[in-house]
DNA sequence: TTAGGGTTAG
């Protein structure tokens, strides 16, 4: 229903409790047998690990890892297949693994940096800490404190700019632009050298801080030498923060110096028009992109050129758009696209083109209807507003704060306060 | 072996 879903649980080893460990494939090597010293098992090798990570589910490498249990495995090993878990978008499997290892392997296994590296990315990529209690837990046996990624990062024995750029990109994520730039001053007082991922995470930062700091930062970039500044993701990054700061100027200067420019950096140039009210010109880099055709347009640049047609209320452009997606998609509108559109014609005054396409939708999410209730209620067919939240909720979907807010606007325009849902 | 940019409702 909702897109970007966290990864599901694979198996069911929620945390590190003996009945999880009972529940590993019986192998001659039983708990009771190994605490008495009596198990004798071949340790995995590194490229049997290494093989059963790169094909098929990783249930199969975990399984051989865990076998030996309690006696740790190698560091080599674990760090193999937490790293697989980070790169196959699990992280809560790589927490999970992390603290069973500590849990029941006696002694622990050993951590190396690449060990804590790819602990702390799994932790900065899923919000679900509490899946990372049993490392909460263990850290907190080291010393008392509240933030998990920066006690793992005070845990590591060596640093490198990997670990450096992972902990204060989860600063900006979490927002603490301030710490963030710290620690990256930090960095560079320790002499590590940044690498263009350095400058990604640490842009966005800057936008949020004192004005001069987007320009040291930049100016620190260049130093580092045009491998640096031509960084596509770096040039993006840039174009974002300066934009972001209301500087478009400066955000358009970079654009224009980068030769080789991908969609992405067209988009981000486009949506930075966008957000600082420049639609014209939005609009324009969107045709000069689809005229050049050097790089391919893509979900966002549709998304970011249809923000800006409902933005300035654009209605010819808007339907313009339309009819490109129309003849570019071949019937199959990603449901994104959709309620931007609905947005468009919504915003543009035409609520009835709205709603048929709302209507026609092939695929609806939460957004879609939360877009058609509140293009009704601000269009003054309040009404029709409050009757879709009753066809929303009879269609599976629960109303939201956003419906609330919709609901209430209705209310006040109408002067009727006893409207809505029973269950509210 | 690890880290990275642009995304619709209010």
């Amino acid at each position: 229903m909702m897109s970007g879903s966290v990864a599901t649980p694979r198996h069911h080893l929620m945390s590190p409790s003996p009945r999880c460990v009972a529940s590993l494939p019986p192998t001659p090597t039983t708990n009771a047998a190994a605490a008495t010293g009596s198990a004798k098992k071949t340790q995995p090798t590194a490229s049997q690990v290494r093989r059963l990570c790169k094909q098929g589910p990783l249930d199969r490498a975990r399984r051989l890892l865990l076998e030996s249990l309690p006696r740790p495995p190698p560091t080599l090993l674990c760090n193999v297949l937490l790293i697989a878990y980070v790169a196959r978008a699990l992280p809560d499997d790589a927490l999970r693994l992390y603290a069973l290892l500590n849990h029941a392997a006696r002694p622990a296994p050993r951590s190396d940096h690449y060990t804590y590296s790819s602990v702390l990315t799994a932790c900065a990529r899923t919000r679900r800490l509490r899946l990372g209690r049993a490392v909460h837990a263990h850290l907190l046996r080291r010393g008392g404190g509240v933030d998990v990624v920066r006690r793992l990062f005070d845990a590591m024995p060596k640093r490198n700019a990997v670990s450096w750029n992972t902990l204060f990109g989860w600063y900006v994520k979490t927002g603490r632009p301030r710490e963030a730039l710290e620690l990256f001053a930090r960095m560079l007082e320790d002499g590590v050298r940044p690498t263009p991922v350095s400058f990604v995470n640490v842009f966005p930062a800057a936008a949020n801080d004192d004005p001069r700091w987007p320009f040291v930062l930049y100016g620190l970039l260049v130093k580092h030498g045009t491998e640096y500044v031509n960084d596509l993701f770096v040039v993006s990054s840039a174009i974002s923060m300066f934009s972001e700061l209301g500087d478009v100027q400066s955000a358009w200067r970079v654009f224009e110096h980068t030769a080789k420019k991908n969609t992405e950096v067209w988009n981000t140039m486009i949506t930075g028009y966008v957000q600082n009210g420049k639609f014209i010109e939005a609009i324009d880099l969107f045709i000069q992109m689809l005229r050049s055709k050097k790089v391919p347009l893509d979900v966002v640049t549709f998304l970011s050129a249809l923000t800006a047609a409902s933005q300035s209320q654009d209605g010819r452009l808007g339907q313009q758009l339309h009819g490109y997606l129309i003849k570019g998609l071949r019937g199959t509108l990603p449901v994104i696209l959709g309620n931007a559109l609905v947005v468009m014609y919504s915003r543009c005054g035409n609520v009835q083109t709205a709603f048929e396409l709302f209507d026609r939708l092939p695929e609806k999410d939460i957004v879609s209807w939360n877009t058609m209730i509140t293009a009704f209620v601000q269009n003054e067919f309040d009404l029709e507003g409050l009757l879709l939240v009753y066809q929303m909720q009879k269609s599976g979907f629960a109303a939201d704060s956003v419906t609330l807010t919709a609901v209430l606007s209705a209310a006040s325009n109408t002067g009727d306060l006893q409207i809505g849902p029973s269950d509210w």
